[in-house]
DNA sequence: TCCATACGGGTAGTAGCACTATCCACTACA
DNA sequence: TGTAGTGGATAGTGCTACTACCCGTATGGA
């Protein structure tokens, strides 16, 4: 397979196949003449595996790069693995503003209530702070009443997906498993909200065709 | 309140905020003088709604303008200013190639199968028949019994949302809750759900400490 | 009254990101 | 034998969301 193949079987243009690359992203072909190289189906995975990165997760190429990086090494112990591809899914925060002691205490509190032990310095912690303190802002009240519910359905799709992960044949596999699981299974809950937001907004109307 | 005072109580510098006033997203405030303008709450409040758009949201500026002047367009019906909000809060989609019928077939069978009345033609659709296609194409089977349980989880949360749009008490007041909602717990169902990997993880580590 | 600082309004410039275009000598294939 | 495609390199592009600077004017403390 030549890089125009290469190339379409991706969904790129050849000039972005040749950019990846030269970034590295893409491990070269294997030299066949000076100028022809070949490449096989693991060049297309691993192609379509950056794709995903980049449009379904909207991840930015530093990120891409630090994540295939790991996963090319194979010295790095599996779960400093898997830390890097889950430090490298959180979406990267724009607006770094001091955080609200508030906010932070209210989500502190939330894990406290059910039970979570998870890291103090974890970037989903640190996330989930931030929307709270831009509640604030608004002038929402949250409280755990108002978490809960989120909790319990995140919890519910997690502890299967770990599962998943858990269960992967091999290194590579697995942190596959976690990056197109984490990244894409978040735009599939996203766009399932939607889809029942539109539908109790329809089942709404025909109870009350006024509003 | 002067502009500069408008720009700290947002976080944002006062460049910025000339600029959300240059392009309309903040009403021009009261003029006192040739050069001197009074700021009231409500420009504060507007551009913390701007910024949890864009930040939290990470839409782009053009889709918080059409929300913004959809908002402020008294003539619009309630529901169609509703139809803008939900439309522009979805993700922009990058690649946009033709989509895949198996996923979209998928998609069809699974909201079928739950009996869910969506709109042919909704973005989340779209988006959602993207995410299977990049999941076919990586060689992952996605049937009904994967996406159940994300649906499952997105309608018991959907529901509780919108009952809460529509008990808003006013016009404004039902966008903004819709739009919030819709970007800030978004991000927060994400956020909670790494959480919950990360709990799991931790859980499985445990369990099994040569993994 | 003086004057440093801030103001509004406008135009022009910038940083970062993810490509994209063009060139070159060379190769494959019809 | 010609024409389209190739690997490799360098330079340029388009877009977005700001940011910098300038001007003449107003404010508020010494």
């Amino acid at each position: 397979m030549r890089i125009s193949e290469l190339a379409r079987a991706g969904g790129v243009s050849v000039a972005t196949a040749k950019f990846y690359l030269r970034e590295g992203l893409l491990p070269p072909g294997e030299l066949t003449a000076a100028n022809q190289a070949a490449y096989g189906p693991e060049h297309v995975h691993r192609l379509r595996l950056i794709r995903v990165m980049l449009e379904v997760g909207r991840m930015p190429l530093s990120s891409v790069r630090e994540v295939l990086v790991a996963l090319d090494d194979p010295a790095l112990p599996m779960h400093d693995l898997l830390a890097v591809a889950h430090r490298n899914l959180a979406l990267p925060r724009i607006g770094e503003g001091p955080a609200d002691p508030a906010a932070v205490a209210e989500v502190d509190a939330v894990l406290e209530r059910l039970g979570w032990r998870v890291a103090d310095d974890s970037p989903a912690r640190r996330d989930l702070a931030g929307s709270v303190a831009a509640l604030h802002r608004l002038g929402w009240s949250v409280d755990s009443d108002v978490l809960e519910p989120y909790a319990r359905a995140a919890d519910s799709i997690a502890e299967r997906e770990v599962e998943y992960v858990g269960e992967a044949p091999s290194r590579a596999e697995s942190v596959e498993r976690l990056v197109v699981g984490t990244v894409v299974f978040e735009a599939v809950l996203a766009a399932l909200r939607r889809l029942a937001e539109e539908r109790h907004s329809y089942r709404r109307l025909a109870d009350r065709p006024e509003w």
